[in-house]
DNA sequence: CGCTAATTAAACCAATCGGTCTAATTTAGC
DNA sequence: GCTAAATTAGACCGATTGGTTTAATTAGCG
């Protein structure tokens, strides 16, 4: 029958309240408050705030990568639409939830990967399985004749993982996704063959 | 005379610590601390933290925007030279720092705006300056042929900002600025005519 | 069932958080 | 030189931080 309480369900909750609120900002009895669970479940399951985080960024952006790998795998469009859809699907997740959150790992990435070795080799690696995943595409799109192909897949790639991350500062302080829009159809135009 | 302890050194030395390890890393002792000031000369200047945060970003944003300035300003070389020796002296400012700090304005965008209205609106502000300024830039190179004009100085100065922004949570995770060269270098080809 | 290990529960801990307070000192202006 | 205001100084404050401890409870398994 299992116990209580869950480490995923600790792990996803915790996490939201993080991406939407910082790291620091966050302490670990609001975690426990908003899973509703005690102290002492909570350092059954996690050595500390770090090791915390760094599991919920292993889930988080494992959850991601299936995500990506779903949209740009998805052969009933072209690459070039793959690429767009996945990027307008990550818009609209954003405008649902009020331009505010954005993306836990890269808001962690800006957050606490100076002070934080081991997260930040967690996320490099995260952010390079990503790209890797969405160069797959380039490539695709490439020998297709649909992207420019005087450049290396993997630069592409990195160059729009990059530049999404890119519009998250200004959704923050504007708290709207517009620019996001004009980011995706600029650089679209851009790699268009 | 004066009295001991300058307000703008503070705030200096206080934003500089701030920048390498985040807003709510950093307590008032640490600042206190590395300032060499007593706690009642803080709250003497500062009414608060957040009101010390807010000074921070006014005092390192208009100075930003001076730099910016002094770069799209100068008539010694064409529009699109401006703005590479721009971002070339930015990713070098980032290299000689370790690849670590990255821009306080910037860092404060993603750790606090979600959270302090007041501080998001500051930092809006200041954003929008230094996309005029660039954008004024990119008007004179469109007007020279060297920069493509199917798009406006605005979209395309804040596609600029944006994009370097973006290539800070990659220089942190991975302590290297090599990709902003990618970065700039590719984007240099896709708004040049 | 009975034993063991995992989990739950919350009281408790030292350290630090942002911030206040009062007193001493220093400055500027008359 | 006197006065009022600004600054300096640091002890002090309640609240909160991440984390520990101990005891009760529960689940899994032979």
């Amino acid at each position: 029958m299992g116990y209580k309480h869950d480490i995923t369900d600790i792990i996803d909750t915790g996490s939201e309240v993080i991406r939407k609120n910082g790291y620091h900002n966050v302490g670990i009895n609001q975690i426990l408050k908003e899973c509703d669970i005690p102290k002492g479940s909570f350092y059954n399951f996690f050595e500390s705030k770090e090791d915390f985080i760094n599991k919920a960024v292993e889930k988080y952006a494992a959850a991601a990568m299936v995500r990506i790998s779903s949209f740009m795998e998805d052969e009933s469009k072209t690459p070039l639409k793959r690429i767009e859809a996945f990027y307008q699907a990550n818009i609209e997740g954003n405008a649902q939830d009020g331009a505010n959150g954005g993306c836990l790992i890269n808001n962690l990435s800006m957050e606490v990967a100076s002070a934080n070795p081991e997260t930040a080799e967690i996320i490099d690696g995260w952010f390079n399985k990503w790209v890797d995943k969405i160069a797959e595409c380039v490539k695709e799109g490439q020998e297709r004749g649909e992207i420019i192909d005087d450049k290396s897949p993997r630069e592409i790639a990195e160059y729009l993982h990059a530049g999404f991350n890119g519009t998250f500062p200004s959704m923050k302080v504007r708290k709207s996704t517009e620019f996001m829009e004009n980011w995706l159809q600029m650089t679209l135009e851009f790699i268009r063959k």
